[in-house]
DNA sequence: TTGAAAGCGCTACCAA
DNA sequence: TTGGTAGCGCTTTCAA
């Protein structure tokens, strides 16, 4: 590897010129930077960047923990926040940590010992214990979730209660008055309480008594599927259901299906994320999309306006998401 | 910011000592152990890594360049890389160039710069001009593809000609004498050319002479949507479509769905890739299973064994499929 | 405009 | 078992 040194000596200078050089921090005599510069062409020398970062104490860092990158969204996220911070000359290191919360320790104090200027926690929850490591060791961070009973840290989040509202009103709105929730784990954290929430006043609101909540096993496909043979129960009684996220309502709809019930003219059902299948499940599913990419991007310009120190950037911050209207509810009217 | 410097003075001892007892490099009295750890405890001191970096000149980096992180199969590509390579103490640096080669080549730069000790690369294909550089520039690499024309750089591949060889045996098995191929963009790489080839002879060593392909715009879901017309043009005639990859399928059934036909009863059809939405559509689809997750682990796991002079690391590597039988077949017989 | 030299935080060698 | 010290590759004073 050709270092500096390499450089200065085989160009006759000093090291102090050809730093000056590589960083254009002080004038340099055209001849002597050309000389230079015809030498690093040469050796195809590059600045050691660890080097560089031990004095300049800065090492454009951003750590990313995640629980699950195999979720598209999270993905997308990631995505975001990659392409974002990039334009800004930082890079992403990359930090799954599985829900495992010694695993979320570990890149905690991994990514300040590599120096890291900033930390992104993206999930639905992390520990407090996390958060409190988070903010003690870490100069900056920035944390997505829509679980917000700690208002002390920075977050960026979307709401939820009105985009559960919307839909609600959504379907009233179509002649539907008997309109079930589904949901994942209950009201087990604020994002799924908020949901709810923005449910039973959108009903309420429209003096709609009728309100039930079905609670799942868990929030994939599979436990979406299993929930039809309730909802099949209620079919009359119920006219739509609102499922709190896509993958559980593809999961209803499938198993629907496999019951010889159609959807929508047997019964509604619209989801909550606008995952990709959406557009490919029969029927297409109305649903409400949420920005990923940009809730990443917008994540990441944040912390970066922070590391570079300013303090006007705003700290908390609501993403607007999006209604998707598609084919999977019945107008009653 | 704590350093190992005050970490010596609190307790009285050297730095040497102190880099010791962190480091478990050299014997240590206990007392004078237990002193230094009791500092370190209460300074929360954490080493520097990038001094440590510097001197031992190891970063334990690993470069990853992918093309699309919200491809779902690279996504899971990358967690197998992420998690492995934790395992082994590895940090993953994540560049995405969206398949632009002047990002790609900045990219390389980059990971050089910042001192990454090996560099994977994952995409269908790459530029040569990138794969020269990489070779040049960088001491171990790996490389994810199907477009193996290239045979100089170590890569990992799974054998798509026997894929699409079994896939074609499969849908004889059943049956059918008239089947075709739905290729993206016809044999413009060396996968979707090896795919070709394994339909075509699995055909010819069974004495079938109907052979037919069609070509696609591309390799999204539209495609296959739009494609659907040509396919009903020959209904009758082709029993079975055997598409390039799993996405191009489901915008096929799609279609036919949503025209009034039904697979498999009017038409067979299958796929390759087996994402994830295989097992939601109506019927699930039958395809081949590519194990993405074993191959990010696999190839980071191999970059690994390379970094640290294994010198029997095998250096190109093919992984099996997997044949996944679902109901979106009929059997003729 | 240039060079010498200090020092970033750490490891590893040599002596004691 | 310990401490002193050179040096990793670079930036940045300070003097010249």
């Amino acid at each position: 590897m050709t270092t500096i040194k390499d450089v200065a000596r085989m160009s006759g200078v000093s090291i102090s010129t050809v730093s000056r050089v590589i960083n254009d921090s002080k004038p340099v005599s055209p001849e002597v930077r050309k000389r230079v510069l015809e030498v690093i062409e040469e050796t195809g020398y590059r600045p050691n960047e660890v080097a560089r970062s031990l004095v300049t104490r800065r090492s454009y860092l951003i750590g990313v923990i995640v629980n699950d990158l195999s979720n598209s969204y999270i993905a997308e996220m990631v995505k975001g926040i990659e392409e974002v911070g990039r334009m800004y000359n930082y890079d992403i290191l990359l930090c799954g940590s599985y829900y495992d919360r010694e695993a979320q320790m570990n890149h905690l104090s991994l990514l300040n010992r590599k120096q890291a200027e900033g930390i992104i926690l993206i999930g639905y929850h992390f520990d407090d214990e996390l958060i409190e490591a988070v903010k003690k060791n870490t100069k900056h961070s920035m944390y997505f979730t829509r679980d917000i009973k700690n208002d002390t840290i920075d977050h960026i989040s979307i709401n939820s209660f009105l985009a559960s509202a919307e839909m609600t009103k959504y379907l009233i709105g179509e002649g539907h008055s008997r309109i079930a929730f589904l949901s994942d784990f209950g009201e087990s954290s604020t994002h799924e309480h908020d949901k709810i929430k923005g449910y039973k006043e959108m009903l309420k609101e429209n003096n709609i008594n009728f309100s039930k909540v079905y609670v799942a096993e868990g929030r994939r496909y599979n436990d979406g599927y299993a929930m039809a043979t309730e909802v099949i129960k209620d079919l009359g009684n119920v006219t739509a259901v609102f499922c709190t996220n896509d993958e559980l309502a593809i999961g209803l709809i499938n198993h629907l299906f496999d019951d010889g019930y159609k959807v929508p003219d047997d019964i509604s059902v619209v989801g909550y994320g606008d995952y990709k299948e959406s557009q490919h499940v029969r029927p297409t599913l109305t649903t409400i999309s949420e920005p990923f990419y940009d809730v990443g991007a917008v994540t990441v310009r944040t912390l970066i306006k922070k590391i570079e120190g300013d303090k006007s950037a705003r700290t908390t911050i609501e993403l607007p998401y999006c209604f998707m209207e598609r084919n999977s509810v019945k107008n009653l009217n």
